[in-house]
DNA sequence: GGTAAAAATGCAATAAAATGGCAAAAAGAC
DNA sequence: GTCTTTTTGCCATTTTATTGCATTTTTACC
C-alpha cells in the first residue's frame, strides 16, 4: 500500500519519499490515538514487511514533525507522543495518570488567551489529566 | 529560612520535614516559572548551603507531587517541569519551541470538556506553543 | 535504463533524564 | 538520649533520544 496521498504530502514538503517515512506516517494515521516512537516501531514490526531501524524511526518522525505532517503532543510521561496532522480540527487529549493512555477527545481546542507582548503563539493544546475507564475500575489492584 | 508554612504543609501531608523537601519546595515557590529537576539542583547549588544529591531531588519532587504540594506539567521537552500548587487559580502555560522556556500565563484554565463515559478528570491543562519574545527576535541566528 | 549528486539509513557509540537497591544518616516519638 | 521509621547518598541501571560516519537509496538528469 503505497498511498499516493502520503507520498505527495512528503514530496510537497520538500523531502524524499522513503519507505520509513511512508510507513511511519501511515502507522500514525491508522492508529486511533497518539503513539510513541517505540509504539510505532512495534506496530511496524508486527504489520510491516520492512522494519526500519529505531533511529530511522526517530529521524522520520522528527522530519515529519518539522515539516508539519505530524505533531508532537505535550505529555506527562517520559516518552513523546505523535499524531498525524490531518483535516480534523485541533482537539483536546486525555491522558490517564495510571496507564499513560493518551486519547483524542471530540472537544475542539479553546481560543488563544492573551500573551505577553512579543510572544507569538503557534498552537493551543488542551490536556485533560485523570483516570481512564479501565484504570478507574481496577484502581485498587 | 525555615519557612514554617512549608514545614507545616509537608507535615500535614504526612511526611517528615527534611532539608531536601524544604529546599525544593521553597525553590519552586520562589521561581517565577516551572523548573526541571536539574534546574532546581542548579538553583540550590548556587543559593543554598546544603545541596542535596540529584536523586534526592528527584525523590523530593516526586513526594511533593504525589502529595499535592507541587504539580508536574505536560511538556514537549524531554525534562519534566514542576510548579508549586498554591492559592493561585490553575492557569495556562506558554512553552517556547526554540528555547524551551516555560512561563505561566494569566489566563485561567478553560472548563472541562465532556469525556467518554467512565473517564474521570482530575485536572485541565492549557498549553500554548510558540516563540517567546527573545527567540522571535533572534530567530534567524 | 544508466549515472552522479544529494539525502536518508543502519549500526555503534553516546547523551540525557529518570529509577532502583542498599547501607548510612536523619527525623520524630517516647 | 534511645528506638523505630523514613529519608538520603552513592552507585548501578533503565528508558528515551541523539550523534558520527560509512553505506545505501532516492531523485534529477541525460
Ligand atoms: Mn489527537
Ligand atoms: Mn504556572
Ligand atoms: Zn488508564
Ligand atoms: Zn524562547
Amino acid at each position: 500500500m503505497n498511498d499516493p496521498d502520503f507520498s505527495r504530502r512528503i514530496r510537497d514538503a520538500g523531502g524524499r519519499v522513503t519507505a520509513a517515512r511512508l510507513a511511519v506516517l501511515r502507522c500514525l494515521a491508522e492508529a486511533d490515538e497518539p503513539l510513541t516512537p517505540d509504539e510505532v516501531l512495534e506496530h511496524l514490526a508486527r504489520n510491516s514487511d520492512h522494519v526500519p531501524d529505531r533511529v530511522t524511526i526517530y529521524r522520520a518522525i522528527d522530519w515529519l514533525a518539522v515539516h508539519g505532517l505530524v505533531r508532537r503532543l505535550a505529555t506527562v510521561g517520559r516518552a513523546a507522543r505523535y499524531e498525524p496532522v490531518e483535516d480534523r480540527e485541533a482537539h483536546a487529549h486525555f491522558q490517564c495518570r495510571r496507564c499513560a493512555q493518551t486519547r483524542c477527545l471530540p472537544a475542539p481546542t479553546p481560543p488563544l488567551p492573551p500573551l505577553p507582548s512579543g510572544y507569538v503563539a503557534e498552537r493551543v493544546e488542551l490536556v485533560i489529566h485523570g483516570l481512564c475507564a479501565a484504570c478507574r475500575a481496577g484502581e485498587n489492584e
